[in-house]
DNA sequence: GTCTATAAAGTGATAGAC
DNA sequence: GTCTATCACTTTATAGAC
């Protein structure tokens, strides 16, 4: 017998959606238990009871799990990527031909996860646990395509903009500082609700906003920070 | 019932033992799959294969595939977090009361990390996505009680080094940023082969050693980038 | 301690009726 | 599009012989 579900998950559960089309019931459903539990740890027959429609179904409307899965990943991940790379291209096409300020980098970084946090259907916390998931679960090669398109182009067209904004910086310690900075908003997506019950009261209940302003100062200056010097100069 | 830890502790820092017993087969297949695929993906099946032992001496020495995994896991975690706990209390008694410096605190926190994996009996590049699994996987409430008592002290511990060296930080704060630092030790670790491959040529192929300095100096530069001024003053 | 054999339950996927 | 029923297979775990 299928174990129940904690209806835990229901004070997160937002108000009705308008299209209650066995797909669209499908996709709801998936975020919220893949935001809890995991990609690989939801099984087709939670996910429809929890949905509310038939095992099959999900066959029949993605394919297969897999097929999912990457419907969930691309919904989530793509939208961000394409934010960010649009509002990179009206800044730069706004500074006309001046380098972008490092403030401004990385706004057109962080800004999209919060708008898109914004325009979902689940609650905050559990989109932005999906939205680190999405970003990191899968080993790259396994991501559907359109997705890997749009992260190359994110880590091409970052780094030319900080290496304009930090002359010192070579191309390649751009990427790497740009790779750190993918590390701490990824660990603060998923794993701040723990740090808080870990924490216990030392932390109290700061809003995202707030949490992202945080991230943003600390990622400003880590990138800003002098060039690093290596001994053996393979960087 | 806590079986493996203080065996498991033993068998990554004592020098390269060549120990054929099952349980020694079984634990190091584990954390090369583990390392591969994630604990959830790997089935007995395949590690009791890979390992060369039968099926049923997992459940045998382990009890379970989750006291499997639980030994992995504290025989990964915890000696790093004991060094990094063994080396603020040297260095805090060395300063004889003043503060020690951000580079200092740093250190601690950092290298114990690589000095564990040179120790380690599988590669570089597994003990590193090993590592940083262990560090992230679980959820929390599910990580051996061990393990968890000893994330609870660092992640009290730390924060007052932090904030002794930074006096502009509140508690909060030293602890948020805290909390930043883990996240980019922890993507570095897990997901710097991916970004190798997503680079192409772009980046060559630096050592581990010359990756976590300049991981370092970001991370320094995060610590003690200036407060975080926030419109609700809720940090 | 190690093995075989098997239990008990869950998995994704699909054929075919409606 | 949706449903039932079922297939073919995998999973963890364990009982009992050696």
């Amino acid at each position: 017998m299928i174990v129940c579900f904690k209806r835990t998950y229901d004070y997160l559960v937002t108000p009705p959606q308008q299209d209650d089309s066995a797909k669209s019931l499908i996709l709801e459903a998936a975020q919220r238990l893949f935001a809890c539990e995991g990609f690989e740890k939801v099984s087709l027959r939670m996910l429809t009871q929890e949905a509310g429609v038939n095992l099959a179904s999900v066959n029949y409307h993605f394919r297969s799990k897999q097929g999912l899965i990457d419907a969930v990943i691309s919904g989530y991940v793509n939208p961000v990527n394409e934010a960010r790379l649009a509002r990179l291209d009206a800044a730069e096409s706004e500074s006309s031909g001046n380098a972008l300020s490092l403030d401004a980098i990385l706004d057109c970084f962080m800004r999209p996860v919060l708008e898109a946090v914004h325009e979902s259907q689940i609650s905050e916390q559990l989109f932005f646990q999906l939205m680190g998931r999405c970003m990191t679960n899968q080993s790259l090669k396994t991501m559907p395509a359109a997705v890997l398109e749009l992260f190359r182009e994110v880590v091409v067209r970052f780094p030319l903009a900080l290496r304009r904004a930090l002359p010192d910086l070579s191309e390649k310690e751009s990427l790497w500082r740009l790779h750190f900075t993918v590390g701490v908003l990824i660990h603060v997506l998923i794993h701040t609700e723990g740090l808080l019950q870990l924490a216990g009261d030392r932390l109290g209940k700061p809003s995202l906003d707030n949490i992202l302003t945080m991230v943003k100062d600390y990622c400003q200056a880590g990138l800003a920070a002098p060039k690093t010097k290596l001994e053996t100069n393979d960087v």
